[in-house]
DNA sequence: TTCTTAATGATAGAAGATTATCAATAATGT
DNA sequence: ACATTATTGATAATCTTCTATCATTAAGAA
């Protein structure tokens, strides 16, 4: 059976405390905070099968990156810093969609992406 | 100086007559009808430059693909399938979104991605 | 404590997308 | 028509991301 391995504690509370989604580079180099030995295929598969489990939720988003955070975080949206790539989160949703979507089409979710500089990267030259 | 060769002007018709942003390999397929001897690596030199030159957009969507359109259409947003992975657009977007970005960031740009079914995929089994 | 085996860490390998190479071709200036 | 050279087509090479491998480690049961 499963077992809870100081690795994947590592892993769930760097993503518990994030304020905002990470992405595998960043989690990675948080979890070596409390688990120096800790390898980068273990936080790759850690965070499939957290994902499998329903526990975490990959974004995948336009650059290539992917980026995760908790899954019972409430339904929201994100912000895509231009500089430092980090993402953000944005609490508010207020958009009824499904007027959107051509006849016949079947929306299943929707995604608002906003993106420019974060205050640290607006503020700096 | 730049010339104008029948696989450039392929490709640009083929952008120029679509009603949806197409992949790499849409246009590649496509272009072909025109010129069958064109090779894949032109298409993605003469999209790049395309896009250098301002005339086309290319739309980094999760998934990993990459789909390009003529970069004049108005603003507008886009439906991607999850069944057949073509991407659609939806051409309103009425929504107001500098109010939603946290004190300090700067919005450059915004994209509503909503994902389902399309009329086809939506239809069969 | 001992045993079983799930999980790990290091790294080789796979997979996919894009770019570089280079001889051949064809678009333009003359 | 000819010469020049930008562009092409085929494919090897690169790059990046993620997965497989496998000997070793350590979590949990008894």
């Amino acid at each position: 059976m499963a077992r809870n391995t100081q690795q994947k504690r590592a892993i769930l509370e760097v993503l518990e405390t994030a304020e905002r989604p990470l992405s595998i580079e960043e989690v990675y180099a948080l979890a070596q905070k409390q688990c120096q030995s800790i390898g980068i295929a273990t936080v790759y598969r850690n965070l499939k099968t957290l994902i499998e489990d329903g526990r975490l939720k990959g974004l995948d988003l336009p650059g290539g990156s992917m980026v995760y955070e908790m899954s019972e975080k409430e339904h929201h949206h994100h912000f895509s810093c231009l500089g430092c790539k980090k993402v953000f989160d944005v609490d508010v949703c207020f958009v009824k969609f499904d007027k959107l979507i051509p006849e016949g089409f079947s929306l299943h979710q929707h995604e608002i992406l906003l993106s420019g500089l974060c205050k640290t990267c607006s503020t700096k030259d």
